[in-house]
DNA sequence: AGGTTATGCCAAT
DNA sequence: TTGGCCTAACCTC
């Protein structure tokens, strides 16, 4: 149940264990089974993470696209060498897709999507996603579309932060701190805030992805960017409904947006 | 054992 | 705005 640092970290392995050798890949599940075939035994060039979905670019130019979704997850494992191969090793519950060389495997379980793209497809997937604050060449320019869509936007900054084609990357933690962290109350409309306020949270959104990419946690106080904090301390306002603001004391929110549960403060963000 | 929940997103209404 | 997808982890009983 990743946001985008996750799929980053995802992006860093697969190369790691992966890129520039053959890669093979079965479809213990069956689900993937015609998928599998079509890139299976092929050199696997590079991942590469948009946001919250996983571009593994083969040599043939065929892309495998993935997306986690809420449920989705990856094992991945570096095995022994002449060790079991691993189209031999058990294979444990539901797993829609194994990726695997003769030094470790991936298992992928749950993925809403998992599908095999030609160029032509991943350039579509790729132009209606917004920019991705930790995605490299998405610095300058590309900072510049999100800022320019939200200011355009009569939605709530809320709902924009977590729209994908706005901000890639972003989902219900991070959307939830960014915006108590920027003082922002999350209702506030897109074309209410100034310039300066939108580009702020985009630094922010670099900020804490980067630290999220680095640690494997979203922590999003500053004081422990460094540490281990548990999960109870991570955030300011996510899942501390009820709970007194870490700043000002007062009861944290929560309320429904467009489905996803929203928290703030109401005191700090206005 | 059974129920609830989740960091997501789409199609249908 | 609602329901459905699809899986595992974490509850409660």
């Amino acid at each position: 149940m990743p946001e985008g640092h996750t799929v980053h970290r995802s992006a860093n392995e697969f190369n790691r264990l992966f890129a520039g050798r053959q890669l093979n890949l079965i479809s213990p599940q069956g689900r993937f089974s015609t998928g599998a075939a079509l890139v299976s035994g092929q050199p696997l060039e590079d991942a590469k993470a948009v946001g919250k979905q996983l571009f593994l670019h083969f040599a043939s130019d065929l892309t495998v696209r993935i997306h986690l979704g809420i449920y989705g997850k990856w094992q991945m494992r570096e095995l022994e060498p002449d060790s079991t191969p691993a189209s031999s090793l058990p294979v444990v519950g539901e797993v829609r897709a194994r990726f695997f060389n003769q030094t470790a495997m991936a298992d992928l379980r749950g993925p809403t999507v998992c599908e095999v793209l030609s160029p032509a497809e991943v350039d579509l997937v790729l132009k209606r996603l917004g920019p991705d604050p930790i995605n490299p060449d998405s610095r300058g320019v590309e900072s510049e579309r999100f800022i320019s869509k939200v200011l355009a936007s009569k939605s709530t900054i809320g709902q924009l932060l977590m729209n994908q084609n706005v901000v890639s990357g972003i989902g219900n933690v991070y959307r939830a701190e960014l915006l108590f962290r920027a003082g922002l109350d999350p209702y506030l409309p897109g074309n209410n805030l100034t310039h300066e306020q939108v580009a702020a949270l985009w630094h922010d959104a670099v900020k804490l992805l980067k630290v999220g990419v680095k640690t494997g946690f979203m922590i999003t106080r500053d004081e422990l960017f460094t540490k281990r904090p548990t999960k109870a301390e991570r955030n300011f306002v996510y899942k501390r409904e009820g709970l007194p603001c870490r700043v000002c004391g007062h009861e944290i929110s929560i309320a429904i947006m467009a489905t996803r549960k929203l928290y703030w403060c109401r005191f700090c963000q206005r």
